[in-house]
DNA sequence: CCCAGTTTGTTCTCCTGTTCACAAACTCCT
DNA sequence: AGGAGTTTGTGAACAGGAGAACAAACTGGG
């Protein structure tokens, strides 16, 4: 949803592209075969897959015939192997440096998750306006003044970037993450962010979420 | 995404059964036009909330087709009214409450966030399994024991609930509270949740959105 | 070697969602 | 009152995704 248009590319390899709900859906295949791999599950058929990862088997077959034929008719898939094939298609494989900027009670949460650094991603970096957060340790990393930004983001040639800003600041925080050469962003703050065609953002927003279970649950309510 | 199949309703008013993807855009609308409204502005084009809301005009009007016609050809939407009927069907005109259960830094982060309270929820409690946690306080609430859940969600009419525990404990979590008669989660575990047809679930995943972020930028990168 | 059983990869159909394009409906100016 | 200009609401074309269904490809047993 809400992509920036997708340039028509024609590289050596890899040259089939990815429908974009299929990309949504690998990093759930991810997780799944890291659990089952964990399980010590060696083979594993589609619709075992389909049933980690939530979804149809058609669905995950189609989706995993993007990527090519990994899989071994009257047998399965190999865990491990699909596992990393999935992984260097989304490119997972190699590391991914992050910056932070917004340390409050949500940018804490995130530094601290360790599901990030399991899956591929570093944060190198964790930047707050607010000179009262300043020297402060959060998860290992000292807060930096969000002026900062610039000289981090060359330094680890970072091209991911996460705001967990309040929504006043988030517009600012975009367009300064832009001028460093960030290309991605993930923002978590509750407002529509400006940003020139080639930079993807993704948004997550609490409230919103939440607004589409009342909604479903007003419903349920209106004919029990 | 992942719906539990929508029974075929008839109520008499609001008949009208609104796409899941539209339902998924009113919150951005109401947002948008909050904004609006606190800037002072009373009327705008569909073009204007278009805009404010990140979307194409064409389908922001088809969205709000949905609910009726509640614009004036040639002038636009009034943005307060429109707000309202909004609102309205969404269902945040009431007041939801809402439990939390899992009280690590994401789930103090969700407690401290403002924005639920003044979006129609109202969390009337902090649940956490670790006694350690007992009787801190959190965004003025005192967390309690998980076992609290029954009695809580009785006494509030509790029908939506937030997990923000770890991925071990997140599924017992989830059958508690559908045993609670919860039938709305929304799921910040990274796992796949298993639940009764009628209940609804969200999931918010945090690496997944980084790894969607990152399968994009390591495109980027293959021709520049 | 052949046959029964299994599971993948893919085709085909259906359905949902997006976008264009325009008639209908309104305002405002003369 | 009439006409020019604006903006909504919607019909129709188009694109994309979901799921059923099946041929192709494998295993293992006799």
């Amino acid at each position: 949803m809400e992509r920036a248009a997708v340039t028509a590319r024609t590289s050596p390899e890899s040259a089939r592209d990815i429908p974009e709900a299929t990309v949504a859906r690998l990093p759930v295949y991810l997780r799944a075969l890291t659990t089952l791999s964990e399980q010590g599950i060696g083979t594993c058929s589609s619709e075992d897959l389909a049933v980690a990862a939530g979804v149809n088997s058609a669905k995950l077959r189609k989706d995993l015939s993007y990527l090519g034929s990994y899989g071994t008719r009257g047998v399965g898939y190999d865990v491990d192997y699909l596992r990393y094939q999935i992984a260097r298609e989304i490119g997972v494989t190699q590391d991914w440096p992050v910056v932070i900027v917004g340390i409050g009670n949500l940018g804490q949460a995130l530094a601290n998750y360790s599901g990030f650094r399991s899956r591929g991603f570093r944060v190198v970096a964790l930047l707050d306006a607010d000179p009262a957060r300043r020297d402060e340790v959060v998860a290992g990393l000292e807060v930096r003044p969000f002026d900062d930004l610039e000289r981090i983001a060359h330094e680890h040639s970072v091209a991911i970037g996460v705001i967990a800003t309040p929504a006043l600041a988030a517009q600012d925080v975009a367009d300064r993450m832009v001028a460093c050469g960030i290309t991605s962003i993930l923002n978590f703050a509750p407002i529509v962010l400006n940003v020139p065609a080639q930079v993807d953002v993704r948004k997550v927003d609490l409230s919103i979420e939440l607004q589409i279970l009342a909604y479903h649950e007003q419903r349920k309510g209106a004919t029990a």
